[in-house]
DNA sequence: GACGTTTGTTTGGCTATTCAAACAATACGG
DNA sequence: CCGTATTGTTTGAATAGCCAAACAAACGTC
């Protein structure tokens, strides 16, 4: 299988994801949810809710009430816990250490949230921990980060030009 | 507009971006592509790269010679290679960094290649380069953050479970 | 020049996701 | 009991991707 396309592979889209959130985030500060609560959240319409509500109902995410309440399985439960771990980590590490806007942070975590791997969750958190354990070389290295960033002007400078940087380093390892 | 909407507002689809990325390959290596050499390339049929080409000529992306032969636009070029940059330094970060295997990383960076901005790309980038810049500080950090990992045992034993760790950090800063 | 291959396009079908609009069931007020 | 509102579902239409299959045009071979 082309590498590509595995984009389209995921345990759940991008829309089933915020449709499990939704839900969780309804019970949390609501107590409850139904179909209009969670279109009403998502802002689309309660058609639409509820035909992929009940795709996820299906599928044993999502269980209804007698009176129509819904509720996540243990398994969407899970489901919906990892996506939100994996944004908040991505948010944390893209505005608190590497310095990119609180709503553009957030906006590229929500596109993503749902598509790296649990493995690479991990590891990003592992790295986030570390660097905020508050130990002294994970603090002067975020600082000089800092420094560094600023000593850049804008690292538009750059602009992505990521070829002629380092990417050989490895090949060139062995020429040595 | 919900954030959450904003997954489909990109500048090209992963598929558009794929092929794209597929037109610039080919030249590279055949010195061609013609619409059935990138259908081979994605593993897709004829018929689909055809319409997903045709969608890109009228938008300017992709030009078409008198012999059928493909091209990119001034603009489709920097899109191809905007992206190629982003998947490299996502990949560099996820495998060299991070230390998630390799396999797994460019299945990572693929799937998101398209999708994050180039803010978050740049400060990604200037990050990459401050780590592996070879600084003392650079490199014992790096050190000590596999270490660390090794430490954790299976970081798994962690499971992405962010909440416990600091995310109220910054609330209690002011509350203290 | 007839036959087979390659190439590119078009068509019909499928899935997923959205909307708008129609509809049924239930509930509340008077 | 009638009218209105709320809720949830269904239906028809749109878009984006994909496939399979049919098709036309061009090329090669003998």
């Amino acid at each position: 299988m082309e590498t590509w396309k595995k984009f389209e592979q995921n345990v759940v889209s991008h829309s089933a994801a915020h449709h499990l959130m939704a839900i969780s985030e309804l019970l949390a500060s609501n107590g409850y949810a139904r179909v209009t609560d969670v279109a009403r959240r998502l802002d689309i319409t309660r058609g639409s809710a509820s035909i992929t509500l009940k795709a996820l109902r299906e599928r044993g995410l999502v269980v209804e009430d007698e009176n129509k309440f819904l509720h996540l399985s243990e398994q969407g439960r899970e489901l919906a816990n990892l996506i939100q771990s994996k944004r908040k980590i991505l948010i944390t590490f893209f505005h608190e250490i590497l310095g990119v806007p609180e709503d553009a942070a957030e906006t590229d975590a929500c596109k993503i949230e749902h598509l790296i791997s649990e493995e690479t969750g991990e590891k990003l958190l592992a790295f986030i921990k570390f660097l905020m354990s508050g130990s002294k070389k994970a603090d002067e290295l975020l600082k000089a980060f800092n420094n560094y960033q600023l000593e850049c002007g804008d690292i538009s400078s750059c602009h992505l030009c990521f070829d002629d940087c380092f990417l050989h380093d490895h090949d060139q390892d062995n020429v040595e």
